[in-house]
RNA sequence: GCCGGCUUGGCGGAAUUGGUAGACGCGCUCGACUCAAAAUCGAGUUCUAACGAGUGUGGGUUCGAGUCCCACAGCCGGUACCA
């Protein structure tokens, strides 16, 4: 390649130049409501992108793609009279800033300076029309004291399960409630529980990201540590059921749903001597066949009901269980281990004496950690039960007759060994048992979630500190008050993680050291806390007497004339169960205290499909099939590198680069560029004679223009950049070869090309009105969207295909106005038809007016 | 295993939602321009010599199926004993 190819058309200088401009005169700033010049009558629409994490490594070819799509639909948008919030900013906390810190020594908030510049120019360099106004990093000042404030608003809170809402635990206060009662039930809170703990980061994980953690090769344990949580237990039935209207991908939703696990049943008492064992189960029906019964190792009354002949082995059963790690434990090849406890539990529906056993197939952080077995009609308790030899009891028959009853879990089935419940569908009994159950006081109905509470504290320096105080007397937290925030972390030479599970900040002794009764917390918030409502930021990012001024939200995010909400939100399927949940649990907190108007975020998601490299594999600086913006920006310029990445295939689909594809979009636009301007002697460009002010009529070159107007229109407001694309590709093929082009066509497509390609078309445009006085001289992103004449879209004659017995064997061009009848008629009369029905009979004509018509003959 | 998605020329992908399969682009071939090349412009390009065949495979519905239904296969993603 070398280093000077000649440019097909001279973006190196005017599309930086554009860029300028835009940043000078701050072309695509939007005001708030209340603000000069703000025009609050108009409709909003929020396009949203999901913010970098401005890694060192810059930009790679990844983010353009959401973001042109957004730019396209935003600048779209404001041409057809919204008022656009296009924003941008940066999720600058994070793990490899302070890594990268550690090495080097250099404090992370410089490195995060540098990357956020590198990100900012390299966004700036593809003429994305953000608001930069309203830039934020969320580890600003400005920006963490308000995560900090929503913080406090969580621990200041709990969910009341009447109002299924939040409620400032203030109201228990006066209801009387003690302290510990209250601490119990904050939405922010401190428990001991095992959490996954990575030695290799010295830092403790979600679960939600331990997985992803230890594919990257961390070693990730169990760990009993004290650490804050965060109850997004409570909202788990919301965050199911308001899911459901939302404007996002099926695909996406199920994922969440499958997440947070909803699953309907019981809950089952039963006596084991003076203790009682709840179990969780989804089938009470069967439960008299439940045979046995199973805690999980970990259960509290494993050690009160052990008898003293199996104290041993349960003992070391339950140590075997404590040693092996979270991979062992749940590798499902294994075969069932368990121990008998040697005592048995009473089975409430028949007096039956039932054995209890302790097996690690039963997890301890699900239903109440202890199950009844039922191994006829579960598939893990029929091999526990297989392998120990427990009594089996069928209780479901199988409506299919073929199915052995042996192992049949499903619910096409009718009760049977079951009392009071023979003979009725499993449906039925369901809630027969349920009902039977809450009126002999032996449990009740009971929903169940998979999802946990969410393990909020990190044990790192580059991350948001808790702003909680310890008292030193009562050994209690409390919250820092609203006056000292932000807090900082303290300046730092050594933030290494020591291993200490308290985190680095430990080693800071005089920022801990608050005042002689109190003592600061020294975890950290994780990554997401920054991203959970920063779209909330953008929309007020100065403001310093709240998060956000009621009035702008209410604009911004209401549902005036929309559903309300984020209009558009683009990014990467990777945050389908971590961002995206998290947010929309802290967003339904501040939705409950009246913060925001919406009890949802995103109204509508779209995600982007990944881009894999040339050789169709992920891209990876391993594999060297990395492709830098910068260099193809460099090479074709910012509008080529945008067209393309539309260009490539649909939004969502997942698609291979092509530097190839990239050549071919730069010759497109280098086509566009040479129907208006032409190389004088000299080399200077100039405009083209082609271009003529004169109506030339209803041109080939003009109809194709109107059609590539409403194409192009509908498939921006489906997101079908792709198809758009080609359409203005046949527009402007129709006008190179065409002898003459009026200007006002010309325009037109420059006009529809402007939000795929800004520079290109401001350029042209800016030149043609040089020539032709008569162009409004406003930048085309400022001018309206054009329309089209539904005249021009007409054809008078139409080619109809005729078909016989569905094989093509003509083509007829025919009014596109004929009957049916004018239309059957033509065809049975063409002599390339005749050849074909010759010698059959005619069955029948099927005719479809302006397409085709299809003879039956046999 | 379970859940979801995808499968159309040499390649990326179109197809008015049941009506001409292969738009548009890449690549390739040929031609024009040129001393030559690049760039540009023009012609062609699903397979087949042809009859015909053809949208992962097999069946079905229909005058007509890439599109609808049933079964199966392959690839990609999510999830992992959640009772």
């Amino acid at each position: 390649m070398t280093a000077d190819r000649k440019k097909p058309y001279p973006f190196d200088e005017f599309e930086p130049a554009w860029q300028k401009r835009w940043d000078e005169e701050k072309t695509f700033h939007v005001g708030n409501p209340g603000e000069p010049g703000f025009d609050a009558t108009r409709p909003k629409r929020y396009i949203l992108d999901m913010f970098p994490y401005p890694s060192g490594a810059g930009l790679h070819v990844g983010h353009p793609e959401g973001y042109t799509a957004t730019d396209i639909v935003s600048r779209y948008s404001r041409r057809v009279g919204y008022n656009v919030l296009h924003p941008m900013g940066w999720d600058s906390f994070g793990l490899p800033a302070e890594q990268y810190a550690i090495k080097t020594g250099q404090h992370p908030a410089v490195t995060t300076a540098a990357n956020i510049d590198t990100f900012r120019r390299q966004l700036k360099m593809l003429g994305f029309s953000y608001d930069w106004e309203r830039e934020i990093a969320t580890t600003d000042p400005h920006y963490v004291c308000w995560t900090q404030w929503i913080f406090l608003r969580l621990y200041n809170s709990y969910y009341n399960t009447e109002l299924k809402k939040a409620r400032p635990v203030s109201e228990l206060v006066e209801k009387g409630w003690t302290r510990e009662q209250i601490d119990s039930v904050r939405l922010a809170y401190v428990a001991e529980g095992l959490v996954n703990w990575s030695p290799d980061m010295g830092t403790v994980l979600a679960n939600e990201e331990a997985e992803e953690w230890r594919s990257k090769g961390f070693t990730i344990e169990r760990r009993k540590l004290r650490q804050w949580m965060l109850r997004i237990t409570a909202y788990a039935e919301r965050l199911i059921d308001e899911l459901e209207p939302l404007d996002w991908p099926e695909s996406i939703k199920l994922l969440q749903r499958n997440w947070i696990g909803r699953s309907t049943g019981a809950e089952v008492r039963f006596t084991c001597g003076s203790h009682v064992i709840t179990v969780y189960t989804t089938r009470p029906d069967t439960l008299f066949g439940a045979t046995y019964m199973v805690l999980s190792p970990e259960h509290e009354l494993v050690d009160a009901i052990t008898t003293p002949e199996q104290k041993e082995a349960v003992d070391a059963y339950k140590k075997v269980c404590a040693e092996k790690s979270d991979l062992e434990r749940t590798d499902l090849s294994k075969e069932k281990t368990g121990v008998f406890t040697g005592a048995y539990a009473v089975n409430p529906v028949n007096g039956e004496q039932i054995p209890i056993w302790i097996a690690d197939y039963v997890l301890t952080g699900y239903g109440t950690g202890a199950i009844m077995a039922v191994p006829a009609h579960d598939e893990r308790d029929f091999e526990f039960a297989t392998k120990f030899g427990l009594p089996i009891i069928q209780v479901v028959q199988p409506d299919d007759p073929a199915t052995p009853w042996q192992d049949f879990c499903g619910y096409e089935g009718v009760m049977v060994n079951s009392q009071h419940l023979n003979g009725l569908t499993v449906t039925q009994a369901k809630a027969a048992m349920i009902e039977w159950l809450e009126k002999e006081g032996h449990g009740c109905g009971k929903v169940n979630y998979k999802l946990r509470d969410w393990l909020f504290s990190r044990q790192r320096y580059w991350g948001e500190p808790f702003p909680i105080l310890w008292d030193k007397e009562t050994g209690l937290h409390e919250a820092l008050p609203e006056s000292e925030l932000p807090l900082l972390q303290p300046e730092m030479e050594d933030f290494k993680p020591s291993g200490d599970p308290r985190g680095p900040l430990v080693k800071a002794q005089n920022w801990i050291h608050y005042s002689e009764r109190y003592t600061r917390e020294t975890n950290t918030m994780p990554q997401w806390a920054g991203s959970c409502w920063y779209y909330l930021r953008y929309l007020d990012p100065h403001n310093d007497e709240a998060f956000v001024s009621p009035e702008v939200e209410k604009y911004w995010m209401g549902s005036s004339g929309n559903p309300g909400g984020v209009d558009l939100y683009v990014g990467g399927t990777e945050h389908a169960v971590l961002h995206l949940l998290y947010a929309r649990f802290w967003h339904k907190v501040l939705f409950d205290y009246g913060l925001v108007s919406t009890n949802e975020p995103f109204n509508k998601l779209v995600n982007q499909g990944l881009i894999l490299g040339e050789d169709g594999q992920k891209m990876s600086k391993s594999r060297g099939n990395v492709v830098n913006p910068d260099d193809i920006v460099r090479e074709y310029g910012a509008d080529a590198i945008r067209l393309y990445e539309m260009f490539m295939g649909p939004l969502k689909e997942v698609k291979p680069w092509a530097t190839k594809g990239v050549e071919g979009i730069s010759r497109f636009l280098a086509r566009v560029w040479r129907i208006g301007m032409v190389e004088n002697q000299e080399g200077a460009w100039e405009v083209s004679a082609k271009l003529t002010e004169q109506d030339l009529g209803a041109t080939p070159a003009r109809k194709e223009l109107h059609r590539s107007i409403k194409k192009v229109t509908e498939d921006i407001e489906t997101m079908s950049f792709n198809t758009a694309i080609s359409k203005m590709m046949e527009c402007t093929n129709a006008m190179t070869s065409a002898e003459s082009v009026c200007v006002s066509d010309y325009v037109g497509l420059l006009h529809i090309l402007n939000p795929f390609a800004p520079h290109i078309t401001e350029e042209l445009y800016s030149r043609l009105c040089v020539s032709f006085p008569a162009l409004p001289t406003a930048q085309l992103a400022l001018q309206p969207w054009p329309s089209y004449s539904e005249e021009l879209l007409v054809e008078n004659t139409r080619e109809i295909v005729v078909q016989v017995n569905g094989k093509l064997r003509d083509k007829l061009q025919m009014a596109a106005d004929a009957s049916k009848e004018e239309l059957g008629q033509a065809a049975l009369a063409s002599a390339r038809i005749k050849e074909f029905t010759d010698g059959k009979t005619v069955r029948k004509v099927i005719v479809v007016p302006g397409r085709l018509v299809n003879i039956v003959a046999s």
